[in-house]
DNA sequence: TTTTTTATTAGAGACGTTCTAATGTATTGA
DNA sequence: TCAATACATTAGAACGTCTCTAATAAAAAA
């Protein structure tokens, strides 16, 4: 269901949920996230999108939002590539598909895999997540 | 199985296999990596080695034949970190554990897991891999 | 209000990694 | 064997991503 009467007051609404204060650049990022379905964002990328719809904010304040975006809970981060941070605003459990050489990202659903067998965690460690990465490549033709 | 007798003698061999230039450097770096059983090293964690063998490599050098080997199949690279990249010396199918906050990796064998049900790959990709990372936390107490 | 707390910012800096171009070493072929 | 060639190594500079700093600004509390 996409949001698109009150995306202010639905975003509001969020903020203040995870108690974040509903400043005008997080208002305003939070709107680019989570205005249209499940999107993958890096820094980079949503500054760019910021700046491209007039909205001004520094690049620090991007990559402090989206950390302060994960913590509550709001955006889950994807680690797939040494180079970069991706965000995902699908915090659901689920999985991805990632095509390295066009550096795109795809969702699998949670209940459409099945990880089975997994031996105990190491000595001393209990685990907290399982993360499935389907390396993809362009297919030739 | 591990290789002590002519361990010079047999990474010559694995290097020769797949036409690097047997190198002093790379001997040593190759001698380091596949001494002992299966490894997982970073760039530095490597180049630290090798200094405290009075291996003298520059760094440079370290990031170059970690990349060969991996081009060349004699490793596989992990990316289980956004910040660092793993290497190891375990080239066959298998998944990890990983503990972020002692940014440790164990093997799993590709056999203990099945991952089952996954949905077809996005238009035009076909799947190169599987990666299952199952993310762990040190236990309280 | 005024005060206090928290957020934003530009720019500097840190970190892992890659590049550059000069030097050194292995291999080829006479 | 030696010269010629191809390739590898190196220190240090440069890169890209990300984090920090410390000054400014804005939100919340009093």
């Amino acid at each position: 269901m996409i949001e698109t009467r009150r995306p202010y007051a639905a975003v509001l609404e969020r903020l203040r949920e995870v108690n974040l204060r509903p400043t005008r650049q997080r208002l305003a990022l939070a709107r680019l996230l989570f205005a249209g379905g499940d999107r993958h964002v890096t820094a980079e990328s949503l500054h760019r999108q910021a700046l491209a719809n007039r909205v001004r904010v520094s690049l620090a304040t991007v990559y402090n939002t989206l950390h302060q975006f994960t913590e509550a809970g709001l955006l889950r981060e994807v680690t797939v590539d040494a180079t970069r941070s991706y965000f995902d605003t699908n915090t659901s459990h689920h999985h991805h598909f990632f095509c390295e050489e066009d550096r795109y990202l795809v969702d699998i659903p949670g209940d459409a895999v099945r990880v089975e067998n997994l031996p105990a965690p190491p000595e001393g460690t209990a685990i907290n997540r399982v993360d499935v990465v389907v390396r993809v490549r362009r297919e030739a033709g």
